[in-house]
This record gives structure tokens, sequence and C-alpha cells, in this order.
DNA sequence: CCTGTTTTGTCGGATATCCGACAAACAAAT
DNA sequence: ATTTGTTTGTCGGATATCCGACAAAACAGG
């Protein structure tokens, strides 16, 4: 999933943007580590380069993920939330103080800015949404669904989906329980709706009836 | 409550934002109405200038209201909610286009822009992280609480909290139904966490006890 | 190949919350 | 004062989800 939408890193290929290249600082992440929490009140700045990094709320010894970060996307640390490297990768980083000059000076920055700001804004809403209205089951099958979309593979006659998520990960993106996620899941398998492929690897054999699965 | 936290009117005001006033149409609303839902596509821009307005969520028949808007509010129509006037009011009304526009010429603009972008989404975070990690009770003393420290009128060694909603109206806010709301206020009655005065009005005797059922 | 660690599946009891239903209380209009 | 509509309180059954626990399975490293 592409967090934002929009790919940071293409747009800086612009030639309009040289100066504002050279604000951006390159950083090291290694996997597992947690490169920002919500109580360090440094502002910064972020896109990442290499890896994946996970956004998440924390609270007591729960988890929800908001999404997770590809290479392009880019985030603020100053929303109160947790961000961890899922792979060794790379950011790029720069303090508020440089954006909002960079703001002032490059109005394309800007613009684009506003526009990143709004699309995690939408995503944020369909996750509200998807918490306040929907059960689990509903959240699940939503989820697998977007997912066949934007990244699935067609093979033979179905769609092959890598996921790269342990059970316990896919739960905290749904805002459920490890067990509950796993039993659902198994029920679909019951049901033919999706076929276990290996590690984190699925079959879905008819887009179409777990279309239906979603919005029954 | 203040949605963004930034009081628009007040910026307009500003004497660098002359042309900016300009691109704004003002316009009437009436109590109930829906004033944009998610299916038109027209995007707006609009900032209340009197009465409340109402953003929520909508699936099937049920509710989730992300936030009340008062005067001086920016708020964004693209954003697939529905928008709804609470009482009487107007709204300074624009379209995007104008808006792109303003946010290259006018810097401060775009800045301010940002800035209440930023304020909605950590506003939206919170709102996610009760729903993900709190159960109804805890949203609830947390929103009184919240309210009360924001808006609440020290009276008789006590605090006096004029909500200004029904209980329907309050579980949209909470995203529970209002049989479970109701029951659970009535609990908090019992325990003495809170009086009622009337319609909507409620007095905290002691905002300490409260807080520590928020927090147990 | 063996061994320790991570990931997954499953069960059964506890419980928070929903849902439908109904009556009481309240407010507004005639 | 009477009617009408809205708001509130409460009950009891249904159910989705959590939680703790445990073992099977899968994986990784030596």
């Amino acid at each position: 999933m592409k967090f934002s939408g929009i790919n940071l890193l293409d747009e800086l290929q612009r030639a309009e943007l040289d100066d504002l290249r050279d604000v951006f600082n390159s950083r090291q992440v290694k996997k597992g580590a947690i490169i920002f929490s919500p109580d360090q009140e440094e502002n910064l700045v972020f896109i990442v380069e290499t890896g994946k990094v996970r956004i998440y709320l924390g609270y007591e010894d729960k988890e929800f993920t908001l999404g997770i970060l590809q290479p392009g996307d880019l985030y603020s640390t100053h929303a109160g939330c947790f961000v961890q490297a899922l792979e060794d990768g790379s950011l790029l980083t720069t303090d508020v103080q440089s954006v909002k000059r960079c703001m002032a000076e490059v109005p394309l920055f800007n613009r684009t800015m506003v526009r990143v700001l709004g699309k995690i804004l939408q995503n944020s809403f369909s996750v509200i949404g998807g918490l306040a209205f929907k059960d689990i089951y509903a959240r699940l099958t939503g989820y697998l669904y977007k997912e066949a979309q934007s990244s699935g593979v067609p093979v033979d006659g179905g769609i092959e989906l890598e996921l790269d998520l342990t059970i316990e990960q896919l739960s905290q993106i749904l805002g459920a329980t490890r067990q509950t996620v796993s039993t659902l899941l198994n029920n679909m398998v019951r049901e033919g709706l999706v076929v276990k492929r290996g590690r984190s690897k699925w079959f879905i054999p008819d887009l179409k009836s777990l279309e239906t699965a979603v919005n029954p």
C-alpha cells in the first residue's frame, strides 16, 4: 500500500526542487528499531528512502498500526505516534524549521505537503469508519480485497497475494486480537474464500466472491 | 471544542490577507440541513462564520461524529464525510481551485492550511486510539473530563458543564449505542461522579475523581 | 539433524456491547 | 389542558470479541 499515494522521491527528482534536496539528511535505520516515539518532542519530517516503516499508536501493551510506509512516502513525527522500521533501510529526514522555510520558498513543496496531509487524513477517516461501523470479519475481508486489488498478481484465474505480515501484525492493522483474526481467516479458508500458500502468501480463487463477503 | 485549534476568522482579519477575503462567498445554512455529502464530488473549502456544524461519517443507518465545528473553524469537503448544520448559521465557502491559487500567492494561508490539517489529523488519531484501545466507559469519562477542562464553569467547588448534546448525539461521538451510553451515564450518576442538572447540563462535584475514572 | 524460538490454531469461559422493545419523562404546539 | 413528538431509562436475550492457556507447526541457527 502506498500510504499517501504520492511518491516524494519522484517529486524530489524534479529540477525545481534542487535546493530542497539539500535540506534532507540521510539516516540509516535497523529492522525492528523504534525510530520515533510520541514522548520525544523533536519534530521531524521524513521521507522513506529504502525499507518499510510502520506508523502505529500504542497504549499499554496494545498497538494499532495506522499504516506502513514504503519508499517515497512522507511523514511527520509530531502527530503523536510511534514509527518503527520493519526492515533495514534509510530515511531522508529534516527538521520542521527547514520545512517551514521550504514551504515559504518552494510553492510546489507546499502543495505537495497539503496533498500528502489530505491523503493521510482521508486514510485515517476510512480507518475510523472501519472501527466504528464494521466488525472484524468485514474489516478483514475488506483489507484482503483492497490489497488483492492494489498489489495482487493474477495467477491461475485467481489472484495471488503476498502480504508479508504475520497474523499478529495483521491483527494490529485490523484492531483485533491475534486469536480472533486467526480463527476468522481459517473460517475463510474452510469456506474456500482464500487458500493458504505458505508463509503469509494467499491465493484468492474468486475475487468476486470475496467482494460479496465484504458487502453481503 | 475548537476542532482545529485555530480561528480562521481571526486570521482573515490580518491585513496581509486582504485579497483572500474576497475569495470567499457567504452562504446561509438552516438547522438540520445536510450541507455536503461524500457522493457529490464538488470540492469546497469552508470556514464556519456563525452556528455549529457537525462533521460525521455515515454507514447504513449508523453515524459517527468526527467533530463539531464552531465559528472560525475551517474544513474541506473532499474528505469523504457528511457536513450538517446543527444550528442556523452561515459559512464562508470557496472552491478548491481558488484555494490552490491562494496557496501559491499567499504563503501565510499556506502555513495555516498545513497547520489546520495537522490539527485535524492529530484529532483523528486520538479518535482512532480511543476506538482501538478503550471501552465505551473510558471514552465517555474521557470525553466528559476533556469537556469539563476546556469549557466547564467552576461552580460550588465543582464544575458545571453544558454539553448541548442529546444522549443520542453523544453516543454518536463516542461510537456507541444510545442505550449503552444512557446506562453508563446513569451508573456514573449513582456513583456520584456526575450530577444531572437539567437538559444536557451536568455538574461534576470532583474533577479529580472523574480523572481517576478515566485512568484507573 | 537436533534444538530453541517464533508463529499459528484452537478451545472454553468471561464480558462488553448491541439490538429490539416498551414505558416513562419531557418539551413543544394547538 | 390535551395532544403530539422527542428524548430518556431500563430490561433481557443474542453475540462478537477478548483473554488465558496450551500444543502443534514452522522456521532458523548451529
